[in-house]
DNA sequence: AGTCTAAAACGGAATGGTTCCGGATTCTGG
DNA sequence: CCAGAATCCGGAACCATTCCGTTTTAGACT
């Protein structure tokens, strides 16, 4: 996704373009495929805006969520991510250094059939295997993960 | 899951068969079903076992689940879930009163196919559908929700 | 350019499920 | 029955995230 249709989407909605908002975007576009957390992409757009607020980066990333723009990887124990490939896919997470990898493959899962026997309805969904990337295979007895992102202990 | 078979688990597995351990797991068979989080779970077992205390609680479904006898289903901003079905399924998560039911689809990923392409070798997996289940679709606009389960605000 | 108002940003304090810690208790093998 | 290990317990600590009261800013309209 490109900066101009983000900030086309925001104005759309009727949302100001903020410095502080131009600062995140432009963190989502360049580093969108790291799937950054918000430490990260708090850390990388006050670069760009030196007031910025951890505060605001959180009420911001909500505020793009809310309006479809990015999607939220919630976990416990480690920090939330984020990503801007809304398309449907699976997300493979490295268990050692934290890597998400969008991997695409189609899941056929009939959406009529889950509300015609359970009376569920659908509105998102959330797939993704844990596991081991290519790097920390290769690393497995090496010491310390690369990755950033680990929340509480353990 | 029958308590004869998690004890038979725990023994192999060397694990001392208490009683808070005892307590647990009848709440984890009568209540497995309904995907109950950490404070259902203390609490019904507490009842049973009058001293349990929240931290064996939690170190207790911790060591379940580094036996693999039961999964988390973790999230942010709610408590986290658990679960003894560990067969390969769908949970769909009611975003209104927090109801997970387990729908059995074949998902067809071919695990060798992701680590050819990836590199990216799959320890485990998690598939969820968020949306509304059927009798929150029912009273989508009558006051609150019947579930527990809100961790934080909003 | 200046004014107004709602939206947005800010810092700092609060939140709360979960984990950690040190000491007490219980289990098990000998 | 005893020693050592495993387990349990309460309470304090953790920390990403949210909340709150105040200040600043964007955007529309003079």
């Amino acid at each position: 996704m490109t900066k101009e249709a983000i900030i086309e989407r925001l104005k759309e909605k009727g949302l100001n373009i903020t410095s502080p908002r131009l600062a995140i975007i432009d963190v989502l576009v360049e580093d969108g495929h790291f799937h950054p957390g918000a430490s990260h992409i708090y850390r990388e757009a006050k670069k760009r805006h030196r007031s910025l607020s951890l505060s605001t980066t959180y009420a911001t990333i909500h505020e793009f969520i809310r309006h479809g723009i990015i999607k939220a990887l919630e976990f416990d124990g480690k920090e939330n991510r984020f990503e801007g490939n809304l398309d449907e896919h699976i997300n493979l997470i490295c268990e050692r250094c934290g890597k998400i990898i969008d991997y695409k493959a189609p899941i056929s899962v009939d959406r009529l059939d889950v509300a015609k026997t359970t009376g569920f309805v659908i509105t998102s969904n959330r797939w993704e295997y844990y596991g081991y990337c290519r790097d920390c295979i290769k690393n497995l007895n090496s010491a310390t993960p690369t990755g950033e992102l680990r929340k509480r202990h353990s």
